[in-house]
DNA sequence: CTGAAAGCGCTTACAG
DNA sequence: CTGAAAGCGCTTACAG
């Protein structure tokens, strides 16, 4: 292994010349600079990171909790969130760390004491999460992506899924549907409390209360990709219904053919409107007007955000909640009020 | 931080005393031992990782390399691979770095030389990937998860596929089809040489060619969940063929689908086998006999595999391919041969 | 503008 | 069975 030693006396100058040529100080006269860079080329010299890390108490490593899974089957959009982290983390220079375990509280305890990582993403988040509290008695920065009701001081960034509800209700209110079928995750995802399926539940039948829409809504037995069973079970029990809302990705997927199988024409016989990731809804053309989350855009600000708490970990903590757009791709009819 | 110079100061002995303790020596008396072990609970003690790192010359961490996407679209299967893999190695103790960028081989490439990671796991192997070409260069150990025609001397490990190919032939020979239509992925992923996707295909070939099989092959357009079209196309292109195999997890997702919207009937119309991730075999109810890909099982032998090339870098390099069980489920039927 | 030196928090022969 | 000491490869005041 080449080491600092090496390059030095190979350029002839001193280990610590060549640190600060490494960290690009601007003290170094560019004549040394140079030497010194031909030194390491030549040697074919790379930082240790190890020894860095330890000397600056500073991994340059993020991790990311997630449980991959929603009610025990695999999540369709996880993957998407790990991977436009990972892609933010390395623009700022970090890397990311992937934190699987039984006890994600524990994990995230242990990786803080041992000092493997300067901060951490949580994913899938609850409201009274037990990863809250982890993070919390270890002091190590954090970012939620996702918005318990209470985030006990820790910031958080996510999307705005209570502006989705209100603007996808407005949208079909505007359009005249007065009853509408919603098409929710399973009871267990809602029973387990997760962040996005509580607030966009909550914040829909608000806004349908308001604007004096009728919901009937129905819940998913599982969340599989077959999931056109839901769909039809709504439609045979509220036929009155003019309109769906779709909130479960396994569910928009299968919607398309399952209202073929059924001879549903949208938006004729029924409008629809959802909320998808936007990979999924570019990868699968997903036909409805939809809100696209853009994972992408959310996973940045996420990791943005750690950063600069990593930065100043005294800094006072911000929610941030990003408004998605409503993409119109005409599966919602203008009813004539009557 | 508490530090081992506090924990030995609490307890009165040396810092090697404490070393030795939390490395579980024996050599240490069980009266000391238990005198440390209080004063590092007293002052909450845990070892520095990064610390043990410089010293040991051993990150306990191993890289894995994936592109997340195969032909632009989102894969359905990587986060399984990603979770499977680091659940592996956390069990032996390491952790599971993500390494993601543009140019994957120059990612591993200083991933290495900066020594973060002790060894490096890579998915979604193609023939020629020059991946290959930055694990020989820069000496890290590595397991590809996937075999290429060529794989220079690095280990492998992966699902066989061959047989997998051979034994769905079988199946269907045996009912007495002679006419099969064969579903692969986009043309786009036998161009990119995408080892999986190529070697099922030529075993996929030689068999059926070996037991007097006509196939026709159909490719997807793109990889999306909605691959219901190439199906469609495939058996007006083909209505004389009596079985479908299908080897694109999207397509095998939407064809029951399919199926149901052209009114064709498994088996009875059509008999139908494919390949698919167990995860997605489970949780999306796939109805079709199918190879079942074991994908913890592939992941957790690769790890091991790459865990003993971390401790024994000398040692003969092997080619690892698992069998993966056939699962009958009632969607072939036998022929009357006539 | 550059170098000598201390220090980051561990591990590990080695001596006792 | 335990401790003093060197060393892992960096960074960073500090002195010059």
């Amino acid at each position: 292994m080449v080491t600092m030693r090496d390059v030095a006396r190979e350029a002839g100058v001193s280990k610590a010349t060549v640190s600060y040529v490494v960290s690009g100080s601007p003290l170094i006269s560019e004549k040394t600079a140079a030497k010194v860079r031909a030194a390491m080329e030549k040697l074919g010299y790379s930082v240790n990171h190890t020894a860095r890390a330890l000397s600056t108490a500073k991994t340059n490593a993020i991790g990311v909790v997630t449980s991959f899974f929603n009610d025990g089957c695999f999540s369709l959009s996880a993957g998407t969130y790990l991977y436009s982290i990972a892609a933010a983390a390395r623009r700022h220079g970090y890397d990311t760390m992937l934190l699987t375990g039984e006890d994600s509280a524990e994990t995230i305890r242990s990786a803080a004491l041992s000092r493997r990582i300067d901060g951490v993403v949580i994913l899938d988040v609850c409201n009274d999460d037990p990863r809250i509290g982890a993070i919390k008695e270890s002091g190590i920065p954090a970012v939620l992506l996702g918005s318990p009701s209470d985030s006990q001081e820790v910031d958080v960034v996510d999307s705005n899924f209570e502006q989705a509800a209100v603007s996808l209700v407005a949208w079909l209110r505007d359009s005249g549907h007065r009853s509408v079928l919603f098409i929710g995750w399973p009871e267990s995802v809602y029973a387990r409390n997760l962040n996005y399926a509580v607030r966009f539940r909550k914040s829909l039948m608000e806004a349908c209360e308001a604007a004096r829409i009728q919901v009937s809504a129905i819940y998913a037995h599982d969340v599989t990709l077959g999931a056109s069973e839901v769909i039809q079970r709504a439609l045979r029990d509220c036929p009155f219904a003019t309109a769906m809302i779709i909130h479960n990705d396994a569910a928009v997927v299968g919607a398309p053919q399952a209202f073929e199988r059924m001879g549903v024409h949208v938006p004729e016989d029924l409008s629809v409107v959802t909320i998808v990731p936007e990979q999924l809804g570019e990868g699968m053309q997903i036909p409805f007007d939809s809100v696209r989350v853009d994972v992408d855009m959310v996973a940045s600000r996420t990791v943005d955000r750690l950063i600069e708490r990593i930065g100043n970990p005294d800094a006072p903590t911000t929610v941030e909640l990003l408004d998605q757009p409503l993409n119109i791709q005409g599966s919602v009819r203008a009813l004539h009020v009557g």
